[in-house]
DNA sequence: GAAGGAGATGGTAGCGCTACCAAGAAACTG
DNA sequence: CAGTTTCTTGGTAGCGCTACCATCTCCTTC
């Protein structure tokens, strides 16, 4: 009908209709939808009734074109089904569901190749911001990430260098507390158990070492890991493997608490008393741990607080008024439970 | 410095600089990067030439623009922690990893009219597809599902009238199957317990009733819900309830499998032997399921390969080879373990 | 060998929006 | 009250790409 509209779009109302409808220019429109304080009171009510009667959407694919800059949120974690960054990302969503913003995942699967890909597809759509897991990319990744021209966050640990903003907490100190709460416990013979072993895993293990080493308690053969990924049968295969090597093992301070798990099983089918025998830690401290039977002693994360802080720490970046502190420690808690209470 | 070059851009290379410098007409290097076919073997090698020689990387915004269509899957789930979910999400992703398809991920925290609210975000952005888990759409998202203008693949489910094509299985099935298996076993007083109950909660739910009304063993107080989320500790206080409504219980059928681990608990706590005083059987069968001691039997659902089936249905469609089935029953398979071996 | 068809390439004209600049009106300055 | 600043509005010119149509070759076909 018209001379122009729609030919190639769905027929559906473009930023042109809806000036045409109110009056006015279409730049003003668009001022009117994203700066609303710099448009008249007058204009802009009519604007938002021609907006709804039209029932206008913006389109975001020429929104992006036009701006050089697409609402969406690059989320970068290694893994989707692990319940720890799961929460991030939920903490992540729930932040911005009330913002324009929508959200890209991707799953590097703790690959730093597959991170680089992921950049690589990621940059050329110009996000408003980019959150990734871990602070160890590759050094081709850290300059995707430096070169990206929008905030970065990196989430889930601590460090002195992050290419543009961190927050998370010391897996490090995470691992030593577990390991010294053990030893005060009045263990001794304390295990490492660790699957997947990807840098915070390794950094947790640093952690046990600096505590054992510190009471003088520390033995090679009492660290157990694998390359490969976590599970609550893993857990049940290695602490097996564990008790072979040492028999005489009092405890094990487990990687995470998939694995711990696994060890509680482990140690109910083969009768083996807890805390009594065997004194049991994880990490991360999933809901499950204090449910058990005994409950086990974990150590707290917060993990859903992180991806919160992230997107406030973005945000506020985004709107030009860079947050004061760049790098932000959230801490960790240690929940003393019965499975280390000798 | 050249005419036109770079003022709003990032000063990235265009398909006009890999036109020039390859000799050739814009339009031929956007076909040669998608149809390649359709371009002649040398000019083919030319333009991958230059592209390579520029870096080039092409827009996706203004693809998306020009083209009315983005390269991206719109994906809707009810949560982002719940494991079930989190593995179809996982298949989705590795089935499209190597495609040139992003994922948008939305949460729709089991509410309808958020799902209204993330397809009315999505649809603007007029996705290659859109994989919505549940059939219990709102009758406007369900529109909105119909007006998308693009594949649409529900999962999680089976039904008679998906708005366009439908992966899963029948949850009232599992939730027969499940408590059939029990009253084979032996158990009478079968109780069932469920968390959040929402619509496949609800199915388990009818399946497991109509088991109990055939063998003439159903008793409204056996049955125990809550609106509440599922969690292992919510398990464990439901457990209880149930036992205090019903001190014969001899056996629970669990809406899924973290009820399913905190029933167990309990009974590990209250010193009830399980499988002789209690019978346990869970929903989905996560690989804790197995390493639990007692083992539970539950029902394992295909989870991953919905996810991977979807991605896959979706994409036939894409390529106008819309594939014969438009429903697709994965089934379930009830896996027998210690907890009901009476 | 003329007519018709298939394949390869290019030009033009947008897709729907916003950056940039300009211009007029209103408010302020000394 | 001329000169300057601030506020509001609009026009123009793209953003980088692809749909559509036109053109030109090179085969077929009878």
């Amino acid at each position: 009908m018209s001379k122009t509209r729609s030919r190639r779009g769905g027929g559906r109302p473009t930023i042109a209709d809806v000036a045409r409808r109110a009056g006015v220019g279409a730049i003003t429109v668009s001022r009117a939808l994203r700066e609303p304080g710099r448009v008249s009171e007058d204009l802009r009510r009519q604007i938002q009734a021609a907006v709804d009667e039209l029932g206008y959407v913006p389109d975001p694919n020429a929104r992006a074109l036009a701006s050089a800059r697409a609402e969406v949120f690059g989320v970068l974690v290694p893994s989707l089904t692990n319940n720890v960054f799961a929460e991030v990302v939920r903490g992540i969503y729930d932040s911005l569901s009330d913002s324009p913003f929508r959200i890209q995942l991707g799953n590097t699967h703790y690959s730093g190749l597959e991170e680089e890909r992921l950049l690589q597809v990621f940059g050329p759509q110009r996000p408003a911001a980019l959150i990734v897991a871990g602070i160890d990319q590759t050094p081709t990744a850290r300059r995707l990430l430096e070169t990206a021209g929008c905030p970065v966050v990196q989430v889930m640990e601590t460090g002195p260098d992050p290419v543009d903003m961190l927050v998370g907490f010391s897996h490090l100190e995470g691992g030593r507390a577990a390991t010294e709460h053990m030893i005060e416990a009045g263990y001794r013979r304390i295990g490492f158990i660790g699957a997947r072993m990807d840098p915070r895993s390794q950094r947790r293990l640093a952690g046990y070492r600096t505590a054992m080493e510190t009471a003088g308690l520390f033995d090679p053969r009492l660290v157990t890991t694998t390359p490969v990924p976590s599970s609550v049968p893993l857990g049940r295969e290695l602490f097996r493997d564990a008790l072979a090597k040492v028999p005489t093992l009092e405890g094990v301070f487990c990687n995470n608490d998939d694995i711990a798990l696994g060890v509680l099983f482990e140690c109910h089918r083969a009768a083996i008393a807890v805390p009594k025998t065997i004194g049991i830690t994880g990490f991360n401290d999933l809901d499950m741990m204090q449910s058990a039977f005994p409950s086990i002693t974990s150590i707290r994360t917060p993990r859903y607080e992180i991806g919160r802080r992230a997107v406030a720490m973005a945000l506020a970046a985004i709107s030009r008024k860079r947050p004061e502190q760049r790098i932000v420690d959230l801490g960790f808690e240690l929940r003393r439970r019965e499975s280390t209470a000798r």
